[in-house]
DNA sequence: GCTTTCCCATACGCTACGGTATGGGATATG
DNA sequence: CATATCCCATACCGTAGCGTATGGGAAAGC
């Protein structure tokens, strides 16, 4: 259904090829999913062609593991670059972002990361400075509006915490209107 | 390290027996690997043992699934029991559970069913119950504070939201005192 | 004592997967 | 044209794990 074996049939692949087919799978399977074999399917060759650009399975999910990290540091900064007076918008729009049912993928690699985090100390050391890049930024933007630093900070994990628990929650049937309740929300941690 | 190769070494085994098992490693490695063999040996057995109890690993996995909605769903109508007056410190104390360090398995369990409920329909459907039930109940106490329907609504998903968020979260460094910046949130979510 | 039922061990076949060894076609390079 | 390098296919080995078939010991029922 979702298997598309090349769409290109005969370009060479480099390191950044298996690297995104790789996050696809993360996304799609979790971290645990994540074979070499499987992957090379998906890329329409045999892992003939992996074990080429890639030491092992390790060096592959180290490269996944760096890709997410550089990916998300560059996003947050550009996200926070928030002209004077539109933090408290700025504070909004990454908590609708998370929370929202849009950018479903990129919740799904969030999640998959995370989840690895729980296993692989490779994992957990890239997700310790994603999150602190996050925090630092978020928290930025919450002293800019005029809140002092201690709640600056607790407003910040309060802000991450609920965007990456509601996208593990099943609350569907608990109200008619889900969206409002989270617009609610997030006014609360924004302002 | 871990492994305990049945420090009774001769009691039959019950369904149970398998089942708290097979939580165990739901616990330290995730749903992707409970694996029969892995389970029996850990409980002294071969699988052929297993495979007189269950019918097959789908099997375990549906009872794994029911035994947990079961002690959910009993745990938070129990906790729910407020006297009159002790809602706020009810809902206090259902934060401070779950946010905090203690209680390491049962967080390292809810993490393992979402994230098995990311490709399970079936423990999509057990996750769905849980939420339902915990979202219903934290109401009913913001009810009896005295706050209306929708905002009674919203702090629910918000406080259940935080508290699995945050259990994702590897913030080490981010401040000195985490500790009350945790307080501080329990405060804005309960109060 | 004999049989039945319960609980588990052993042995087997099968698939998925990681990793290695080796060859081979294509393109570039001299 | 000859050679080297790049990129990949094929074949192979070893391990982990699912499910099945079969047997066997122990306890209970008759």
């Amino acid at each position: 259904m979702e298997n598309k074996p090349t769409k290109t049939p005969r370009t060479a692949l480099d390191r950044d090829a298996w690297i995104k087919g790789a996050i696809a799978i993360l996304a799609e399977h979790g971290p645990e999913r994540l074979r070499v074999e499987v992957l090379a399917k998906r890329l329409g060759v045999t892992k003939g062609s992996f074990y080429w650009h890639f030491k092992d399975r390790r060096d592959l999910q180290h490269a996944v593991l760096e890709f997410w990290k550089d990916g998300r540091i560059r996003d947050i900064r550009k996200q926070t670059q928030a002209q004077p007076g539109g933090e408290a918008a700025a504070l909004l729009h990454t908590v609708e972002v998370y929370a929202s049912a849009r950018n479903r993928k990129g919740i799904a690699i969030e999640a998959a990361v995370r989840d690895w985090a729980r296993r692989d100390p490779q994992a957990v050391a890239v997700v310790e400075e994603v999150d602190a890049e996050r925090l630092a930024c978020a928290c930025r933007l919450f002293l800019a509006c005029g809140i002092k630093e201690e709640e600056a900070q607790a407003r910040s994990l309060l802000l991450y915490a609920y965007v990456f628990g509601v996208s593990l929650m099943r609350c569907g049937g608990f109200t008619s209107d889900i969206e409002s309740l989270k617009a609610w929300i997030a006014e609360r941690i924004a302002r």
